[in-house]
RNA sequence: CGGGGUAUAGCUCAGCUUGGUAGAGCACUGGUUUUGGGAACCAGGGGUCGCAUGUUCGAAUCCUGCUGCCCCGACCA
């Protein structure tokens, strides 16, 4: 992409209504637009950054045997009435009413409606264990909404479903979701803690938050510091065998949020130079609830004996529209936003110092070619600008490598590349740059590990 | 929903106390000179002053009502 054929709006000055950092940076960094109290616009550049979210968290979840389905953001308020959520759920549901008159409301979560397609098409044991998931947007009217896209009325949220025949293989299903959401996190470059959680409204008995840490989190958490440090499962996991030895290995340290926890719980179960005890993000949740909705909206299966029985479910959700920011809560610098390799909307800004001189466009030109036959998602600055300006949108935007071509390195025979997070300088030969880049971006996507 | 703020150009803000028909910087357009960390100069374009009502010869400014947005709290992916 060449920056003078771009959609790139970024702000000079910080943003009067934005508190949180991440906030600030996206709008910024042209990433989004606030249409209404908690209703974002996702310009190109946030839009990007979202879709490649996306694409990481599909990968994974396809890979843990969920497949993913589309389901609509209105729904008919009879399904609720059916859970008995439709009362419950309080003001936060939207409500609305078509040209008929009938009740609708923009679906908050899915499991009545998941639960529908599947007592519809579902009648035997034989057909589970079944995962089903999609990514669709949601609107929740809070209260309050704050902090951008961390916490908006309308947001888009990847939410799976699992069916299992008893508790034993509802818990596999657990642990295949949590198992994914490990190497999802890790694959977003964002290190998140699986802890204990409460079950809120959505009700059962096994739960736990995936937490980032971070100074502007909305809730205080507490766990080992070890934590920070265990190793991902691999690419080559077989998400059919046992997976319960993760799943006791990351859960057999404490952690845990301030709704089910607290400092002298912390100090009771961590030997004190282990203690974390910090503000948090909540970037996914995963819980297991039995029957609550199976029960009441009659999605049975018969099993083996000819025997009707209600099935067992749990459901998973990530926020895609708050992961963004959480990324940018855990990695930016006073200069703007540090993303990581793989969710960085380019991986690479090729920064041509003198856009009117025919000499070092030609080279920056045949860079630019060249890297984006090898694959490589690079964003070309032609704009006709100063330096100084060309290098503060890279810094804000992040990209994580920045290469740097003027008719002095021109003469030379040799371009700048400046790594965004360390801030490191290298002179490079021009004929190595575009095979240097490649070495330092295709082993890093973290999509082969 | 309670409490506190705020609303003037695309953005950040001044003007309001004491009423006289709207300004700066940045951004934008044209031009000249520049060019390795947010260039300089010249010339331009751009505003129903959140909305409505009232007071007044005259309202961005004063009164009243409403709305949007932000912050603090309870609620939440």
């Amino acid at each position: 992409m060449r920056l003078t054929k771009y959609f790139l709006p970024v702000l000079k000055e910080e943003p009067k209504e934005a508190e949180i950092v991440s906030h600030r940076l996206m709008l910024r960094a042209g990433m989004i637009r606030q249409q209404a109290s908690g209703i974002y616009s996702w310009l190109p550049l946030g839009y990007k950054v979202l879709q490649k979210v996306q694409r990481i968290i599909e990968e994974e979840q396809n890979r843990a045997g969920a497949i993913e389905l589309l389901m609509p953001t209105l729904q008919p308020a009879d399904l609720w009435r059916e859970s008995g959520r439709y009362d419950a759920y309080g003001k936060e549901m939207l409500r609305i009413k078509d040209r008929s008159d009938r009740d609708l409301i923009y679906g908050p979560t899915n499991e009545e409606m998941i639960t529908d397609i599947f007592r519809s098409a579902i009648k035997s044991y034989k057909d589970l264990p079944l995962i089903l998931y999609h990514i669709q947007w949601k609107f929740r009217d809070e209260i309050r909404p704050r902090f951008g896209t961390m916490r908006s009325r309308e947001f888009l949220m990847k939410d799976a479903y699992t069916f299992d025949l008893n508790q034993e293989n509802a818990v596999k299903s657990y642990n295949k979701m949590f198992v994914s959401y490990l190497r999802t996190f890790y694959r977003l470059g964002i290190p998140a803690i699986p802890m204990r959680a409460e079950t809120g409204p959505i009700g059962g008995d096994l739960s736990h938050e995936f937490i980032v840490l971070a100074k502007t989190g909305e809730s205080e958490v507490f766990c080992h510091a070890d934590l920070l440090e265990k190793n991902i499962p691999s690419i080559d996991l077989d998400y059919d065998g046992d997976l319960s030895k993760i799943v006791d290995d990351w859960t057999s340290l404490f952690a845990a949020t301030e709704d089910v926890a607290s400092e002298e719980d912390l100090i009771a179960n961590v030997p004190s130079d282990k203690r974390i005890s910090a503000r948090g993000i909540e970037v996914g949740q995963t819980f297991y609830f039995a029957d609550k909705y199976s029960k009441p909206m009659g999605a049975d299966v018969t099993d083996s004996n000819g025997k009707q029985v209600s099935v067992f479910c749990g459901s998973y959700g990530i926020g895609l529209t708050r992961i963004v920011p959480a990324i940018i809560e855990a990695s930016h610098d006073e200069n703007g936003i540090i993303w990581p390799i793989s969710v960085a909307p380019f991986e690479v800004i090729l920064i041509n110092l003198r856009a009117k001189d025919d000499e070092c466009s030609n080279v920056c030109q045949d860079i630019y070619n060249k890297l984006k036959k090898a694959n490589i998602d690079v964003v070309y600055d032609d704009r006709d600008q100063g330096a100084g300006a060309k290098f503060a949108t890279a810094d804000l935007i992040g990209i994580p490598l920045q290469l740097i071509i003027g008719p002095r390195g021109v003469k030379s025979g040799e371009a700048e590349l400046k790594i965004r997070k360390s801030g490191e300088k290298e002179n490079i030969p021009l004929e190595n740059a575009v095979q240097k880049i490649i070495d330092l971006i295709v082993p890093n996507r973290r999509d082969k590990d």
